[in-house]
RNA sequence: GGGCUUGUAGUCGAGUGGCUAAGACGUUCGCCUUACACGCGAAAGACCAGGAGUUCGAUUCUCCUCAGGCCCACCA
């Protein structure tokens, strides 16, 4: 059958996608006795749509199923969703204030306590009616994220798929929390957190904006031993919770100091002065005071040096515990205290200098540090744990990826909060009491549950105080970070079947997260390491070279380009631009470049289609009649297989699809295929031949690009009788080329190059005297080495045939000379 | 400031302790040769960032400098 124009990318996606779905060719096969090959594939965040950081990397993944699939493996990708988070909450909130008219924005949402918006008093919804409406965007954004990634050919088995908004997975994180805490490993402790004393709100880092400002650095006098210290500070209204001063341990100013105790200047309390490294030797006085809490900084102090603690100011602003100052609000108070201690004349000195602030980006007020309760998982004496098993369990690629886990390993200061105060997120499985702090947990027959909404809330502590129900939610890395366990089944009993994961494919940026706290966690509920190779991938820059972002106006999006561009093509652009963990400026020329491709596969498939007409295989296989070029490209081919295998056993896809490319363009077409096709249009006593190579080489070359060009590797594996001839449903289940074991001698391997060498020059010569290519070159006299003269007969022929020229004759030379006449 | 990483033709980028350092895009020239003009053939273009060292020999290994990138931290 004569094939006809390459056909429409989008009727092919639709065509052979609804095959693949009703012949279940990505179906993980429980019973089957094959090697089994699992990913655990990362679920993406639901907040919006496919980004080309997912285009890479989850075309990444698809590559490594593909292949294993076609080299034996029983693959099981299952795919899933982070549905909870932050960043869905905000964009709720945003869809939410543009429904309202008079554009005022609901707060009641946020602060994870009220669904009423105190400020404007206008009713607004409820934590549930809240909760409702971030499930249905999530909703939304899956289906047309789960669209996309089907338009890309990406085969993951969509009967595993999960959520994390599935009671049935909400209960596992559940359990997995009351099993850490039956561990000891999860605790309730008071603790400083972000918190914006306007919005009355506890806040995460991110929903911080910098603001560089001016501001004063105070020069202030403490004592020691009645001598004065002077230690610069911008917040001297904290100075009632300065809990410790320090100094760097190399300050020779200071080394006799450490040790001996500060007095502070008004409220005369006595501190430690301690060497702490952070120490920066040459702002302000070199001495720093250590307050609950000025910065993160001082948190870190904090709890590096165990220091009490002292609650500055309460949740409104108002000054806590500093006697005469207490009830006074945070800016007033500085004014109010610098002038008191101008007037004992404490103040040496004031300067401006300039400081970066953390302002809340909703309200655009400066966010502080306050204390509150909050859950902890205990990762301190776990570092030494991660890093055996990640370096001694795992293996990396690339393998320098794996020092990004045990940086973060060594730099862990303190343990893990794992409550927020929002709404849409896995509630903690906690009570406790309001009186004595008496934890209770429930059964694990009770989960999912949410704390908030239980009867049990209505009961009495032994110790007569309230029970309550936990109304904070888990961090979303609670839940990501058991995906390992939650896709092999765990918690039954044979979840160990498919634990654990053959393979964690995942980005550079969430090494410190997701791949941290999957070891972590993973460790400490089942005791063995969650996976055993770890695929590292970089992110899609703009053309620029920059981050791509809109703001910068270097953005791509993925479904435009799909509507310009196979998703062959595409995904042949992740495997050009993709070395691991390496950060890549997006490119339109390697896509137009695959695409070119593309069509040249197909063009390439469709002489070869004709060329086959007549093929009978029996002819070529017992003649053994092969011509040097034949035999040259049976051995490129034999090469080239080798090379992909290897590269793709390493994830080293760009290697792959390079190999394959310029095989397939350089040898196959433009030699090969020029090379041939005088044998098959004048029926060569040696045409069965060809056709045998021919086919033999397509055949092998769609099959090592099908992981890469799944849809257009599958339409040529049908239209060409291929399928049917190995009798499988699709490329995609057939086996994966071997080599045909080709052995070229040397000799073979010489005349082929001068073969194509001539070939070569006798174009330079059509091209020098302005000759068509289809008209011949009258003779041609060759000088050539003694040891290639005795063998120059069996090229003669393919010479004189493929480069037109009506006469050879061949002399004696010491090197390789020509004669061209016209 | 810390960690990692990169610096190869106009551009993007492979690769190697020693033979003429891939390939693509772009450029120039010639071709619609019965798979393909989304094509074919030919050509030009690189002191492999700079400096020092190891070596018989370095673009490749080591160190330094300079310049990018990513992540983290960030100054009281």
């Amino acid at each position: 059958m004569a094939l006809s124009q390459r056909p429409d990318s989008i009727a092919l996606q639709k065509k052979w996608t609804k095959k693949w779905d009703e012949a279940e060719i990505y179906k993980y096969d429980s019973r089957s006795k094959a090697p089994v090959f699992s990913i655990d594939s990362p679920p993406p965040f639901t907040s919006g749509a496919l980004h080309m950081g997912h285009v890479l990397s989850y075309s990444f993944f698809d590559f490594a199923a593909r292949f294993k699939r076609m080299t034996g493996f029983n693959v099981f990708y299952p795919q899933g969703w982070d549905c909870q988070g932050f960043p869905t909450e905000v964009k709720v909130e945003k869809l939410q204030s543009k429904d309202n008219k008079d554009g005022k924005e609901s707060k009641g949402a946020k602060d994870g306590k009220s669904g009423k918006d105190d400020k404007s008093g206008k009713p607004k919804l409820t934590r549930q009616e809240f909760k409702k409406k971030c499930i249905e965007f999530t909703l939304e954004n899956i289906d047309k994220m789960k669209m996309q990634m089907i338009r890309m050919g990406f085969s993951p088995d969509w009967s595993q798929e999960y959520r994390t908004i599935d009671p049935s997975y909400h209960k596992k994180v559940q359990l997995s929390v009351l099993q850490m805490y039956e561990k000891g490993l999860v605790y309730r402790q008071k603790h400083p957190v972000l918190f914006c004393i306007h919005c009355q709100s506890a806040i995460a880092k991110a929903e911080t904006e910098d603001l560089q400002r001016e501001t004063k650095l105070n020069y202030i006098n403490f004592s020691v031993e009645g001598a004065p210290l002077s230690v610069a500070t911008t917040r001297p209204e904290l100075l009632h919770a300065c809990v410790a001063v320090l100094v760097n341990p190399s300050d020779e100013r200071f080394k006799k100091l450490v040790g001996k105790k500060a007095i502070t200047p008004l409220y005369n309390k006595e501190v430690p002065i301690i060497s702490d490294n952070e120490v920066d030797q040459t702002f302000g006085t070199g001495v720093v005071m250590v307050c609950t809490f000025g910065d993160k900084t001082d948190v870190a102090w904090m709890y590096r040096h165990s220091l009490p603690f002292i609650e500055a100011f309460d949740n409104r602003g108002k000054l806590l515990n500093a006697e005469e100052f207490t009830g006074v609000k945070i800016v007033e108070a500085r004014e109010k205290i610098i002038e008191k201690l101008k007037a004992l004349e404490l103040v040496t000195r004031q300067e401006s200098t300039q400081q970066v602030v953390k302002l809340h980006d909703r309200c655009n007020k400066p966010a502080e540090f306050i204390s509150s309760v909050q859950w902890f998982m205990k990762l301190r004496d776990w570092q030494d744990k991660i890093k055996r098993a990640a370096t001694e369990d795992m293996q990396w690629f690339p393998q320098f990826s794996v020092q990004y886990l045990i940086d973060w390993a060594n730099f862990v200061e303190y343990d893990w909060v794992i409550s927020r105060q929002r709404i849409y997120g896995t509630p903690l499985p906690f009570w406790y009491c309001e009186g004595c702090g008496a934890i209770y947990t429930p059964k694990e027959s009770e989960l999912p549950v949410d704390p908030a909404l239980h009867e049990y809330n209505k009961k009495k502590c032994d110790c007569g105080g309230q029970i309550i129900g936990e109304s904070s939610v888990c961090d979303c890395w609670i839940d990501s970070s058991i995906t390992p366990l939650v896709i092999a089944g765990w918690p039954d009993g044979d979840y160990e079947k498919l634990y654990p994961a053959t393979l964690r494919p995942q980005g550079l940026e969430i090494i410190r997260t997701w791949a941290f706290y999957s070891i972590y966690r993973c460790l400490a509920l089942t005791g063995k390491s969650p996976f055993k190779e770890v695929l590292i991938n970089g992110s899609v820059l703009g053309t620029d070279g920059k981050k791509m972002s809109k703001s910068l106006g270097n953005f791509e999006d993925p479904e435009a380009l799909l509507a310009k561009f196979p998703a062959d093509s595409l995904r042949q652009w992740a495997a050009l631009s993709g070395a691991l963990a390496k950060d890549r400026p997006f490119s339109y020329k390697d896509i137009e470049y695959a695409n070119s491709f593309v069509t040249k596969l197909w063009n390439a498939a469709n002489f070869v289609d004709k060329a086959l007409e007549g093929y009978k295989p029996e002819k070529s296989n017992k003649a053994h009649n092969f011509s040097i070029t034949d035999k040259w490209i049976l051995a490129e081919l034999d090469k080239t297989i080798e090379v992909v295998t290897r590269s793709m056993h390493e994830y080293d896809y760009y290697a792959a699809i390079s190999a394959i490319h310029s095989f397939f363009r350089l040898s196959f077409c433009d030699y090969y295929l020029e090379d041939v096709k005088y044998r098959i249009y004048e029926e060569a006593e040696n045409k069965a031949e060809a056709q045998y190579c021919l086919k033999t080489v397509l055949g092998a070359t769609l099959k090592l690009i099908a992981p890469f060009a799944p849809f257009i590797s599958e339409e040529l594996f049908h239209e060409l009788g291929f399928a049917k001839e190995e009798k499988v449903e699709s490329i995609h289940v057939s086996k994966w080329p071997t080599p045909t074991g080709f052995e070229i001698d040397e000799e073979t391997g010489k005349l082929a190059s001068l073969l194509h060498d001539l070939i070569s020059q006798s174009r330079k010569f059509r091209s020098s005297k302005q000759i068509g290519l289809n008209e011949p070159i009258e003779s041609l006299e060759i000088g050539l080495p003694e040891e290639l003269i005795s063998n120059f007969s069996d090229i003669k022929l393919d010479l004189s045939k493929i480069a037109r020229i009506k006469t050879l004759d061949v002399s004696s030379k010491k090197e390789l000379t020509t004669q061209f006449k016209v």
